[in-house]
RNA sequence: GGGCGCUUAGCUCAGCUGGUUCAGAGCGUCUGCCUUACAAGCAGAGGGUCGGGGGUUCGAAUCCCUCAGCGCCCACCA
């Protein structure tokens, strides 16, 4: 058959799926082998395909494919999030085009509006990971809110709540005003921001200033003072006033004190007094608390107890009054006496308007402060907001969670992350996992008494005033279950007999996504509902777990906690945290930016092996990736490079008369190559090379150094068998090849298959489909593979044939220098100790005269002229070039060199007079640098020889 | 404000617990080749005083200190 001299992908890829998902190649079921497991980092249900899938989608099918090619059960289980703020999201902005407002909408409605998109969009990203070559158990595709998935989360949920570890409780929560729900802290990221801070006039409320300071102590507030000197008094017509600072003057409505710092001489003269809250009116008290930082702005603090985490704790310490100035959606509420129904944004610029034509607004600077925004809201600056919550109580989690990461019972790499991790688990916080959405798993709770204000509501926006005293929790009564019919019967139990079913009413709340899919590794093998079944018993602890640091907090130390909560072990042995893929000048892959490529194109370019190389050499372990697409053109190249060299090997003829001696292949090799043909040398040349390099090749894989694996892989390919071993045992054109010879070389090459088989799934399969004949249903991707282990013999013999490699390029070079045409045959000539050398065995002697182009290789006893000589080591070769020689050149390079060798001696020979090294060094240093030393000058005495037939 | 990490060839990176002529790889660059497997190729070549300074040592890219530059994570200073 005619092949072409280019590869091309498309055609073979799809054929290749289809025929591994036609045999259920990918299937794993629990038996005696090994089980290596993998659970995919569940990907958003209605998401796309991004680079950053097809870096961890590549390096996760990497490792289940060499696994497999290992002999072990190699499982790995895909899956979807359900991702629920986002996809509530998509929904409401695509209800919004139809002109329908989800608060229209029953939950029942709305959640039937949720699934029909997901059916419609979800799982299109499985789809294209199918085309990178993903070989995910795809009957094993979970959903985090199927029902295996959904029933986990709830039994959990109850649980924990049994445990007293989950408690309802009333909390300063992070608000995001877009989606209408509470966030977790770890879904709020800062960022610098330039902004202004705007100092603004509160006037006494009473003419004078206090003449001396006076105060009750607070528990924050180490003694009272005195008076004190440097007070700043600031009064203008209108009468005394103070200067506050704030950077959000739009929540001053919602004032109810004002704070100073005791111990702060220059606002001693406030104390004890009370102020005007600019524009609103209101007089408010002037607290005290050593909290306040005397150095920042005026010294003096607007305290709003009901939006700031901090005034919120000087309320509670100073029992002030809580005014929530702020509906749900960020507009102004009737709480405030102004502004009702602004946006807040809005409403910041129209007061400083208004403070400023009022004369209250002293004066505003630039300033640079952090915000909070909402991880998936990138623009929605996050609401600190006062708010009755379901929380999980992370110390014993953190107590469980930490020690097998600690320990290095389960590992990460890169270990830097140890730190990060330790880190947060030291320092953790509660999580508040309710969530004010439809869109997820629905809270087990079930209230009994009728609904009272609530802060999330829509339908109730800013109808409740939380005056803080003490904890709501006694007033509400609520039982936590798996059904509306246990919640009943615990009702009943726990709050007498005469409470029916119309009475219970589910929390409208649903979970953090995050609740989910922290039991991922468990719940996918249904450990949750049927603790210990066989798949359970057999996968868990999973293997490895490849995913971004970006969700450390999120998903992988949770899921360490939830694993060693629920199975008392960890959920996976290794974390293996990819880099973030960047484009070629380093910049965050972004739409905005434009750089991102989209995924599917180029698959089409340069087919899934080629993006799967391109990705695998940009991906250093623990490193950024800077793509480009030139990688990806590299990745083809060595597609085509091994498609050519198949067709090569395809083409050749055999002979049945073998020229291959028996004896080669019975003699155990003893690393000298007596007797042997040049091709049965090359032959085990190839094999100890190709040995060696898997061995590496596994340690490499080991420390999950995969780009590092890659290219070794791609090296023994290219230049080991392509540029070496092939030319070595080509046949002259259209000369037969003896058919051992041919058989080896097949047997090599599907060895060199099985290698770079789980980089480059594809091409290999095809070819390994082509060297041999194969059954219908075989596959190279499992078939188990191992080669021998590296013994010395195979060093020395690869040493050998460096040696040999290096006289053929030194020869080369003689023809470069001197424009020598590659089919002008040379003569060798092996000069004096160099006789010794690798030329002296047959077999190499012929390979030399074979790559080299030689019709000859004699010995001499010493250089002779017009002949242009090389070094390999300390040994001496020379071709003979007639007039072609460069005298004056050749006798300039050869004084440099002579030079630098010379100031290379002296430093040795300094370093060897030196007693202290000759004393301190091991012997074997020492050793080494004679022999440098000795080494050195017979390199000299060669160029000297040179330089005397230069004349 | 704390913590972690990085700085080696034009680019991206190896170089582990100091000592194999250790200063490396891939890509790029330059030169010569359309040599019947492959021009998506082959052959050859050039290129770095290992961020600066100091120290420990017989010996430092490697260990310690310090300075400079860059990056990431965490933190309630309005």
């Amino acid at each position: 058959m005619e092949l072409a001299t280019k590869y091309s992908p498309a055609e073979v890829e799809a054929k290749w799926y289809e025929y591994w998902t036609k045999h259920k190649l990918f299937a794993s079921k629990p038996d005696g082998r090994e089980p290596y497991t993998i659970v995919i980092p569940p990907p958003n249900v209605t998401g796309v395909l991004h680079m950053g899938h097809m870096l961890n989608n590549t390096i996760q099918d990497i490792l289940i494919r060499k696994a497999r090619l290992d002999g072990k059960n190699a499982c790995w289980v895909p899956g979807t999030d359900h991702a629920s703020i986002a996809t509530e999201a998509k929904v409401v902005n695509r209800l919004a085009e139809q002109g329908i407002k989800k608060r229209d909408l029953t939950r029942e409605e709305f959640l039937k509006h949720a699934w029909a998109w997901t059916e419609e969009h979800g799982g299109i990203i499985l789809k294209q990971l199918r085309k990178l070559g993903a070989s995910c158990d795809w009957d094993r595709t979970a959903f985090t809110m199927d029902e295996k998935r959904s029933e986990s989360v709830l039994r959990v949920f109850c649980d924990l709540y049994d445990k007293g570890l989950i408690y309802r409780g009333l909390r300063m929560v992070n608000w995001d005003p877009k989606a209408q729900t509470v966030l977790s802290t770890e879904e709020v990221i800062y960022r610098d921001e330039k902004s202004k801070l705007y100092y603004l006039k509160y006037y006494l409320a009473s003419p004078q200033p206090s003449p001396k300071g006076k105060g009750e102590n607070s528990p924050f507030l180490q003694e009272g003072t005195g008076e004190a000197e440097g007070c700043i008094i600031h009064k203008d017509a209108k009468g005394y006033y103070a200067v506050v600072a704030t950077t959000r003057p739009e929540t001053i409505m919602g004032d109810t004190a004002m704070c100073i710092n005791p111990k702060d001489p220059k606002n001693q003269w406030l104390r004890g007094q009370k102020v005007i809250v600019p524009l609103v009116g209101r007089v408010i008290p002037v607290i005290e608390d050593r909290y306040v930082d005397i150095e920042f702005g005026t010294g003096c603090l607007k305290v709003t107890p009901a939006h700031d985490v901090n005034d919120y704790q000087l309320g509670k310490t100073h029992n002030l009054e809580t005014i929530d100035i702020f509906n749900p959606d960020g507009t102004i509420s009737e709480q405030s006496p102004l502004y009702v129904g602004m946006d807040r944004m809005e409403c910041r610029k129209q007061i400083v308007k208004d403070l400023e034509a009022a004369g209250l607004l002293e004066k505003a600077e630039d300033y640079e402060n952090k915000v909070g925004y909402s991880e998936r809201n990138q623009d929605t600056a996050v609401e600190p907001r006062l708010c009755k919550q379901w929380f999980l109580s992370m110390k014993h989690m953190a107590d469980i969670a930490l020690p097998p990461v600690l320990e290095g019972k389960l590992k990460f790499h890169p270990t830097k992350y140890v730190t990060t991790y330790r880190n947060w688990l030291e320092n953790i916080q509660d999580w508040c996992i309710s969530r004010q959405l439809w869109w997820g798993h629905r809270i087990p709770a079930y209230f009994i008494d009728p609904p009272q204000p609530s802060l999330k509501g829509r339908e109730n926006s800013g109808q409740e005033v939380s005056p803080l005293r003490g904890d709501l929790e006694g007033s509400e009564r609520f039982v936590v279950a798996l059904t509306p019919e246990e919640a009943l019967a615990k009702a009943q139990e726990k709050y007498g007999k005469d409470i029916t079913m119309d009475m219970l009413r589910r929390d409208e709340d649903a979970l953090d996504t995050w609740f989910s899919s922290w039991l991922w590794p468990i719940s996918l093998f249904d450990g949750i509902n049927n603790p210990g079944n066989e798949e359970i018993k057999y996968y868990y602890p999973t293997s490895d777990l490849v995913t971004g640091p970006d969700i450390i907090f999120f998903w992988v130390a949770r899921m360490i906690m939830a694993g060693e909560e629920y199975m008392g072990d960890i959920p996976f042995h290794n974390v293996y945290f990819t880099g973030i893929v960047r484009d070629k000048l380093g910049r965050k892959m972004s739409k905005s930016l434009g750089n991102s490529p989209d995924p599917l194109e180029l698959i089409d370019k340069y087919g899934a092996d080629g993006v799967r190389m391109g990705m695998m050499l940009a991906a250093p372990a623990g490193n950024d990736i800077l793509y480009d697409d030139a990688l990806c053109a590299q990745g083809l190249a060595f597609c085509n490079k091994m498609w050519n060299a198949f067709r090569l090997v395809k083409g050749w003829k055999t002979l049945s008369d073998s020229p291959l001696k028996e004896e080669d292949n019975k003699s155990p090799f003893k690393g000298d190559l007596e007797g042997l043909s040049p091709n049965s040398a090359a032959i085990r040349w190839m094999q100890a090379k190709l040995n060696a390099t898997y061995a590496e090749i596994n340690d490499l894989y080991s420390k999950y150094r995969l780009n590092e694996a890659l290219m070794a892989a791609f090296k023994l390919f290219t230049d080991e068998f392509s540029g070496w071993f092939l030319e070595m045992i080509k046949p002259a054109y259209q000369a037969p090849i003896d058919a051992k010879t041919l058989a080896a070389t097949l047997d090599i090459f599907d060895q060199l298959l099985h290698i770079i088989h789980p980089f480059m799934p594809f091409i290999t399969e095809e070819l390994w489909q082509h060297i041999a004949e194969r059954k219908e249903g075989e596959s190279l991707m499992v078939s188990v593979f191992k080669t021998a282990e590296p013994t010395a013999e195979d060093a020395a013999l690869i040493a050998k044939v460096e040696e040999m490699k290096q006289i053929v390029s030194g020869v080369r070079a003689v023809r470069q220098s001197k424009n020598i045409s590659p089919r002008e045959p040379l003569t060798l000539q092996v000069i004096g100790a160099a006789q010794k050398g690798v030329t002296s065995i047959p077999a190499l002697a012929d390979i030399i005269k074979k790559l080299a182009g030689l019709s000859q290789i004699e010995t001499v006893g010493e250089k002779v002229e017009g002949t242009q000589a090389f070094l390999v080591g300390t040994d001496e070769y020379a071709v003979p070039i007639g007039n072609l020689i460069d005298t004056e050149a050749e006798r300039e390079k050869a004084e440099t060199e002579i030079k630098r060798l010379q100031g290379f001696m002296a430093g040795i020979e300094k370093k060897l007079q030196n007693e202290r090294f000759v004393q301190n060094a091991p012997q074997q240093v020492v050793e080494l640098e004679r022999k440098k030393l000795a080494d050195a000058q017979s390199k000299i005495a060669a160029l000297e020889a040179t330089l005397k037939t230069l004349g």
